[in-house]
DNA sequence: AGAATTATGTTGCTTTTGCAACATAATTAT
DNA sequence: ATAATTATGTTGCAAAAGCAACATAATTCT
């Protein structure tokens, strides 16, 4: 019969047996959650002690601030961690919102047990702890990507910077732009608007080639 | 006799004996480096299998783009951990420099042999994994801090979100800003001197009030 | 101490951007 | 199918910020 956890191709259970995937659940403290477009994604309690592994669907780590605007930091997609770095820390206390940015199906595991030995003394915990560090150092240098784009002036340096680095990352000159335009916004740290009117003058001077989400750098 | 690591308090360590630390030292395949005051602190080859634990002075992680703009990203003081999230990844390519911003000296590790048992089989490696796992995350958080500020439209609302962070953190309404003008410009991803100029501004309005390198939020 | 270098402050000008208000297209709900 | 909602495109205007050029202060070097 098949198991929900061998669709699950996260680079967090890397090296670990399928069969020992599942008999390790058991210790995991796991619960499964899904989600409507749109919902919030929320982690048991005020305090994050579960982080989760999407299955299906993409969930957005956004932050608000107290004037209403928003900021996409990371939209993690099937097999991607999210979460990680809050269940970790001592506080425990997440200043950041996710929300399922299209219908997605979620599995939760407990940080603490994730990370420790249990009674069972599933001899993979190391490779696990191993690959934990793998995943949230990913998620690091996502940051800076991220940080790399906002740091620049100008709208149009920020789409070149951020259509760069697609192109790198999809491995080819035809980037396949996986956010609508008011998400491409709310990424580059711009109105939305601004966005649209910069990329109309950037077609029209020959800098970039677009039709809906397909952008290329000429 | 001192040896160069009682003095060392990184979180990196923590829950582990000073003696305990000494002994680890040669299975961590160590060496030191000391760095005049803007000079590159260099990882040992273009791929980066070591990262930095600083002993004294600072060092900061910096973007440059084609253009020569600067974005400092993170300076890691005293007992602070640099560089661990390249030597971490499966290609080890970092692109990003790192600076001493002010004279330091460095503990290099091996990011492998840190994480993997050794023949020793000193006891403390999963402590020392655990322990970094924190250290990671911790970085990444503080990523999340930089972009909550840099996400910010205006320079005025980047100096707000700064300040409102640094008191936080600082536990107190007088922050000391760590930071020249100019690296403070670097920090916000502005020009320096629209930023002195909006400082000026800020404090003519009576929102903030500030002298030198200490700041208070009215 | 004096010179040289670097950091910081000042200001005018121009470009860029946010904002608001509206039009149109696309999607979803009933 | 039609209505309602949401996403996207368009444009004028005012505010904000970058840039450049220069003045002054602080620091470092010799």
């Amino acid at each position: 019969m098949a198991h929900f956890m061998d669709s699950v191709q996260s680079p967090l259970f890397d090296g670990i047996a399928p069969e020992e995937r599942i008999k390790m659940l058991s210790c995991f403290g796991y619960y499964l959650g899904s989600f409507q477009k749109g919902e919030t994604v929320t982690m048991e309690g005020s305090y994050v002690r579960h982080f989760g592994v999407v299955l299906s669907g993409s969930v957005d780590m956004v932050k608000e601030d107290i004037w209403g605007n928003r900021t996409l930091l990371v939209r993690s997609k099937k097999d991607d961690v999210f979460g990680e770095s809050f269940a970790c820390g001592t506080d425990k206390l997440s200043d950041m919102n996710f929300y399922a940015s299209e219908e997605a199906s979620v599995l939760f595991l407990s940080f603490d047990k994730v990370m420790h030995n249990c009674q069972n003394a599933c001899t993979c915990h190391h490779k696990l702890t191993d690959n934990m560090v793998r995943v949230i150092a990913a998620k690091n240098r996502e940051l800076m990507r991220k940080v790399e784009v906002v740091s620049k002036r100008t709208i149009r340096e920020k789409v070149l910077s951020y259509l760069s680095q697609q192109a790198q990352i999809q491995g080819s000159r035809y980037v396949e732009v996986p956010l609508g335009r008011l998400e491409l916004a709310e990424y580059l740290c711009v109105d939305r608007s601004a966005l649209t009117r910069e990329l109309v003058k950037m077609q029209e001077e020959g800098i970039i080639d677009y039709d809906k989400n397909i952008f290329r750098v000429l």
